[in-house]
DNA sequence: ATGAAAGCGCTAACAA
DNA sequence: TTGTTAGCGCTTTCAT
């Protein structure tokens, strides 16, 4: 039924090496029977099968991407800095939403080593010892992006988080010299705790005295930023300004004081993190530290594709640069 | 180096048929022999190679999905869809956008055929005769979801847009009776030809004579709509309100009107169409047509499944119900 | 309940 | 330049 390289050796009268040579390129084949097999190619349809090449030969040209919500506009941007690259190297992505679920992160590795991939590209929470075990016991190159492993010991791509959120907390300072509120997500990830780590530390650096009513965290929903200025409206003395861990979380924050009837920035500033595109489709526009997350995508990627080939690699744990990008969300 | 079949089979003092049998979980084993197959796996660190089963079986429990852009936020929820879906049903996605450019949809489609996967899911544009015809002489089943093809030849899962872009557009011209302008993408995708005909047909059962310069064609993206809101102000008698195709222009055109000093619905309405999650995250909220954008993708990947089982299919082409959302940008 | 053996469709030495 | 021949690791009859 289906065209096998069989077929088109015997319709061709050459051996079923020719036709895999032609197939493949390789350059040691007559033009003459090149053209003849192409043309039976053509003829009967053939189309080779990628699973019995990737058996034979041990690679599939595939990668798995595990990343913790396609849906979330954070990473679909990434994925797609990993798509493009991938499609430039001739490789297919298998894509896995992870949730941040420790338990589904390991199995979704699992599936995708039975898959035989290439090479992995990993997004998630918390790295564990028992991911970078298995990291470290994978046949197949890994790569992290936009994850923080603490100890360094898998290639990765990320920008200075801690520092990011360090800076944009000092200008927030510098303003007001008042403590900023910090609305995030739980700190059991590793680069919320690096985020929160830069707040704190321009906290101390200013001498201030960090008050818990101010820190704020939820999860990554634009609802928590609601929340927040929810709570913070209960204060008597409400903060002046408010760092914000994700942009969508800062919408929420900006939203949550225009609905109580104060005046961003004025009544309150509000600093977010990531520049997604929605942080320039707001009124006011947000202020935020721009990642360049299409670019950690790409570059992990990119990262990947040497590690597979077996290419020299001078930089194994990648920070790309991030800036502050002042809009109209501070003064 | 790597554990394979045999080598567990060597060690459990079993054939490779027996070990075979536990991994796919077969009932014919002596409750003993699984015990101790399973024991040899688990000290072995025997993992399936699903390359070699896929070749063997003719089946790789992995799917493909075409898609015109994961990083758009439409796509990746509708994307999300069917993953959830497909994790259900155990499959793996092979997951690749296509930008709608036709040759690389064509040539996407050819590559997950050689990757052998069991079934295509296929979001894109412009469904053409070669589109067609590549689906019916393909090997495996077919389904598109959010995409229109006018020959209903090929499973579908959709909702009715002409309709939904009729009662919007019907909606606002109770309100003014006027005609509401109209912003959009290009009209050669099929689902923005539906779009453009249902608001065509509501303006002339109100016997509206259609004003070109009410019509504003882009792109998909946000700055469409503040360049129509452009174009509209250097109008002498601008529209009173804006039918736009997607909610992510319709964020543009609110804002275009903002900032030009307009006030959004006061001096002019919005209505947008697909309800996006930005839909509720700008201010004034915005009114739109919802579309169950997730669910498309899992009831498009649940067809699937059903193709993919030769199981009975009642309904070859989905009409999901789709509603009306009346937020803030309209009076 | 278990084993033997023949493929699945291809790549990659090795010969010629 | 071309052909022959082993596998790649597994599933799946068919026996036993």
């Amino acid at each position: 039924m289906t065209v096998t390289i069989y077929d088109v050796a015997r319709e061709a009268n050459v051996s079923m090496a020719t036709v895999s040579r032609v197939v493949n390129g390789n350059p040691n084949v007559k033009p003459t029977t090149r053209k003849k097999v192409l043309a039976t190619i053509e003829q009967l349809g053939y189309r080779p099968n990628a699973v019995a090449r990737g058996l034979a030969s041990k690679k599939t040209t595939t990668i798995g991407a595990i990343i913790p919500d396609i849906s979330n506009i954070f990473f679909s941007e990434l994925a797609r800095g990993i798509e493009d690259i991938a499609t430039m190297y001739k490789y297919n992505i298998i894509l896995s939403s992870s949730d941040q679920n420790k338990d589904k992160e390991l199995e979704l590795i699992n599936t995708m080593l039975e898959k035989q991939v290439d090479g992995i590209l990993f997004m998630g929470g918390n790295i564990t010892e028992e991911h970078i075990h298995q990291f470290q016991t994978s046949s197949v190159p890994v790569v992290l992006a936009s994850t923080y492993d603490p100890t360094d010991t898998i290639p990765s791509v990320n920008i200075d988080y801690e520092l990011a959120a360090y800076e944009a907390t000092k200008s927030l300072i510098e303003k007001t010299n008042k403590q900023p509120a910090l609305v995030g997500s739980e700190s059991d990830t590793s680069v919320n705790a690096l985020k929160t780590n830069g707040y704190l530390r321009a906290l101390k650096e200013s001498d201030i005295e960090p008050n818990e009513d101010y820190i704020y965290k939820g999860s990554y929903a634009y609802s928590t930023g609601i929340d927040a200025m929810e709570e913070f409206l209960k204060l008597e003395d409400r903060p002046a300004s408010v760092f914000v861990m994700y942009d969508e979380i800062a919408l929420g924050v900006i939203h949550g004081a225009q609905d109580n009837g104060l005046t961003v920035p004025e009544d309150i500033e509000v600093f977010g993190f990531d520049n997604i595109r929605l942080a320039s489709m707001v009124r006011p526009k947000l202020t935020t530290v721009v990642q360049p997350t299409y670019d950690i995508g790409a570059v992990g990627m990119r990262l990947l594709t040497k590690y597979m080939n077996d290419e020299e690699v001078e930089e194994k744990n990648v920070v790309l640069p991030h800036r502050m990008e002042f809009r109209d969300s501070t003064k």
